[in-house]
DNA sequence: CATGCAGTACGATTGGAGTCGTACAAACAA
DNA sequence: TTGTTTGTACGACTCCAATCGTACTGCATG
């Protein structure tokens, strides 16, 4: 049983309207690898970034700024790309901003169970 | 429901004779840590090793030449190690023999669900 | 004791990842 | 048009992990 807010996907996958941004290029949900997907959440940060999507996003995608990250523009870029190119998160661009949400049901459906893991992390001391 | 493997456990827990080997320096399992887990089975070879551990050990720890990995025997020292040191197998020294399980209490204690990711992985064509 | 075997320790090398400053591009608003 | 905002591109730097050769230790067996 997936945890109560993981109930509630992330975004809307069915109804999608026709008019949204293409999202940037990203791996095919069949091509997701495991150890490539590990890798990307060995960084505290990432797990970060991915766990606040999946705790506290409702309908919207969020742009890197919403976060509150301490770091430098340059550093939040390298680690979104980072997510993005393992195919945890899509980013669409709209007007300045850049939104990011977790492929839940890419996810899901090709590895069960981690994003509950991704969920039920918590940061080190 | 965990896989008809894993229904097995790797090794016998509870009635553990006192007589062996005590085991290498390992974590804790309350001090196991998801981002370094993650980061241990980022490597191809690693979850090779976890998986296999997880798939044909019956009620035996192996040692590592039990692999048969083509790799010198510097370079599985370093492997295991990273895997002992991460929490994800026990060690125990035999004789001349190093012998490995996974910490599958452990891990599915803390972290449910992981494994089954392990022994669903497939090798990179 | 002498030999062989499992595995370590150490060091060198290499490549890649994380970090960040600076300069720049694109979109929007006044 | 000019300025502001969001984020990228590029490059430099540092650090760590992966790889492996060589020498070594420790145990076992004849």
């Amino acid at each position: 049983m997936p945890s109560a807010k993981r109930a509630v996907p992330a975004v809307r996958v069915l109804p999608e309207p026709p008019d949204l941004p293409a999202p940037l290029p990203e791996p095919a949900a069949a091509d997701l690898r495991l150890e490539t997907v590990f890798g990307a959440l060995s960084d505290p940060l990432r797990l970060f970034i991915v766990r606040r999507l999946l705790l506290e996003s409702e309908e919207f995608d969020h742009p890197c700024g919403w976060f509150g990250l301490d770091r430098p523009k340059s550093s939040l870029t390298h680690h979104f790309k980072a997510l993005r190119e393992a195919g945890l998160i899509r980013q669409r661009q709209y007007g300045l901003e850049r939104r990011s949400h977790v492929r839940v049901a890419d996810l899901d459906a090709r590895f069960p169970g981690l994003l509950d893991l991704v969920t039920a992390w918590t940061p080190p001391a």
